[in-house]
DNA sequence: CGCATTTTTGAACCCCGTCAAGGCATGTGG
DNA sequence: CCACATGCCTTGACGGGGTTCAAAAATGCG
């Protein structure tokens, strides 16, 4: 998680932002668009469930974890966010919030009014089809993270998790072999729906098998052939 | 799951659909915006991973299963859809459905061209506002469906499985005291993240305690407050 | 009916959770 | 600077919940 610059170009507002005039998909004035930013200390909370909703957000440096809680106090994480993706679209379906957005270090957000992007939507084709698609790769995204909790073993899962943060970094042009977790173990094993001890002897396993190596919370991925054979996601 | 009769007054799509001229939400020529129906068989899908995006469909009557599969061949059944449910949204995203839709029983469903969908939304405001809520209540439910599986134990998945089939009885005024499953043991498994002969052993454990009565397909719930206390849905 | 599929139930095993102890950072106050 | 506390991570031993393997009963469909 590169904590300087950021992501504009691989950013998923990207086709709506205000920032970059010359990318914006239409020729709208453009004082109704300004994005504003805002900053999120290590710790805090962007929103929280059941927060009124009216705004969308993508993180523009730094990273969140996304958390639900269930009625009788147990939680959940239910995602991380880094730079360039798409955050609080949960909150369109009931005009609140669902989870609680939690910075894993400070951090920065783009601003986007929703109200805003639905008039945007209307006028401009290409933005409609844009946040569209953005909701269901989220929609996807989910479903695949479904099938990982529903059907893969322990090591599976975090071989998977590995190469997933990897695939986003490698996205952004950060380095796809070395990188820091700015998760903890247990902040890992909850979005896994492992136990932070499982989490820890695996990636410790891993590091014998010579497939990683493990300091702390900086990861180097050694071996992806065998990562991905692990994780079982080729035939 | 009720298998005559439609349950327009329930169905997601409502806003936007042409059956019901008078309920809906713009006075649009009328011509464009016919629906069509069609009718899958048991055990055909209604679209498979892969195919070319351009519909959505509305549960008409019957069920279906929505089956995801992994690059090395295991799959699982990542959602089960009765009447008035959305389905397909997940092929937005890259123009591919992600996933295999298969009728549960002889089934049927209503059709909505996506480009027809897009069209009206952004000529009335009602409608995209209830296709961006149809979306992110998707994501909603996703996510307290990836909550289920990475936090709860076999029994209270199994008793949150059937309350959550018990309140989509009662939204759709059949009886949320009796009802069939048409899904298999193996099916209600894989989308549990359980295997079949756990499903099987808990069902009887449910019956032996009261809770419910099983024959077979056919379950009776005979006591809600003890079925939520297991699932763990109250403080 | 007769065959295939589905469901139930039992017994043994194993992966992962639980409990516990210790290490290693970081920070704080004396 | 050190003593101490705190939070996070690692590792070990053990136990249990769920899977696996197996067989029989029930159901459905031709």
């Amino acid at each position: 998680m590169g904590s300087s610059g950021t992501s504009c170009k691989t950013c998923t507002m990207r086709p709506f932002c205000a920032v970059n005039p010359d990318e914006l998909a239409c020729d709208r004035q453009m004082d109704d668009l300004v994005l504003s930013y805002r900053h999120v200390r290590k710790g805090e909370a962007l929103h929280r469930a059941g927060d009124s909703f009216c705004k969308v957000y993508a993180v523009r440096t730094g990273s969140f974890k996304k958390r639900s809680l269930l009625p009788d106090g147990r939680d959940q994480v239910t995602g991380f966010y880094v730079a360039g993706e798409p955050m609080g679209l949960d909150g369109i379906a009931t005009g609140h919030y669902a989870s609680d957005a939690i910075a894993l270090e400070d951090s920065s957000v783009c601003v986007m009014p929703f109200d805003l992007l639905e008039l945007l939507s209307r006028e401009v084709k290409a933005v409609q089809g844009h946040v569209y698609r953005m909701l269901s790769a989220e929609l996807v995204r989910q479903g695949g993270f479904s099938t990982l909790l529903g059907t893969m073993a322990a090591d599976e899962r975090v071989a998977s998790f590995l190469l997933d943060l990897s695939q986003r970094w490698r996205a952004r042009a950060y380095s796809p072999t070395e990188f820091i977790l700015r998760m903890t173990r247990e902040e890992t094993g909850s979005f896994l729906g492992l136990k932070l001890e499982t989490v820890s002897r695996i990636l410790s396993r891993f590091q014998r098998q010579r497939l990683i190596t493990v300091n702390g919370k900086e990861i180097a991925i050694l071996d992806f052939a065998g990562l991905n054979k692990v994780a079982r996601l080729s035939a």
